[in-house]
DNA sequence: TTGACATATTCCCGTATAGGAATATAATCC
DNA sequence: GGATTATATTCCTATACGGGAATATGTCAA
């Protein structure tokens, strides 16, 4: 069996560095398909690939205005991974904490 | 080009599914390799398997201790990707406001 | 040493990828 | 209609994947 597909979820989604670069640049509004190309400066076909994986899993919204596309991201679908990394939090906050308390236990040998 | 390597960022290794279910396991405090085979069940090699590119990343720890391997949940490896879906954080709650507004304003039509 | 247990590695395979190049679709304007 | 702009799709290829089965490595115990 292959990896789970780029469309299977966003987590999977995401991993594609780019794609993260595109929901980062469509969030704070609607940008037309042009504006990223020449914003990430990355070729046409490949924008239009990965916002056709955002879309299926509705990490982006489009909407049509003559022979533009307009995309933005869909935040909301960016929460689920939010709230799982989330669930870490309380540990890592104790990792630092016991790091933090070595380091002055052996700063301040008694 | 394939997709990026799955030990290339926390990313693509939490991509996988059965890698957040073991993490989600090892984080509360480490344990050997059999266990994760049995709670989880799935196949020893797949274990394995997994936590090597886990390790890879810096997602989870060893220590060997005779014949068993103990493995935990480095947390803080995760923290990176919570920060990054954090910056969406705003923009989910102004949606959220947007369509709780809308929802009010058409149950109490004017 | 031999045997049993715990874990890791190797090999094989079908499959989905991302990039590049070329082309297709769709809408607008003359 | 035809030309131009904006975006999407198709075809190709190399590559890394995850699962399964088998095997290797490593450690203890008698």
């Amino acid at each position: 069996m292959p990896r789970a597909s780029t469309t299977s979820d966003a987590f999977n989604a995401v991993a594609e560095p780019r794609r993260r670069d595109i929901l980062s640049f469509l969030v704070s509004g609607e940008r037309a398909v042009n504006d990223i190309v020449a914003t990430l400066n990355l070729p046409q076909p490949s924008v239009s690939k990965h916002l056709r994986v955002l879309l299926e899993v509705g990490l982006v919204d489009v909407r049509r205005d003559g022979r533009q596309m307009f995309y933005r991201t869909n935040a909301e679908a960016i929460k689920p991974l939010h709230e799982w990394t989330g669930t870490f939090e309380r540990y890592w906050r104790h990792q630092l904490a016991r790091v933090k308390e070595r380091a002055e236990s052996s700063s301040n040998p008694k």
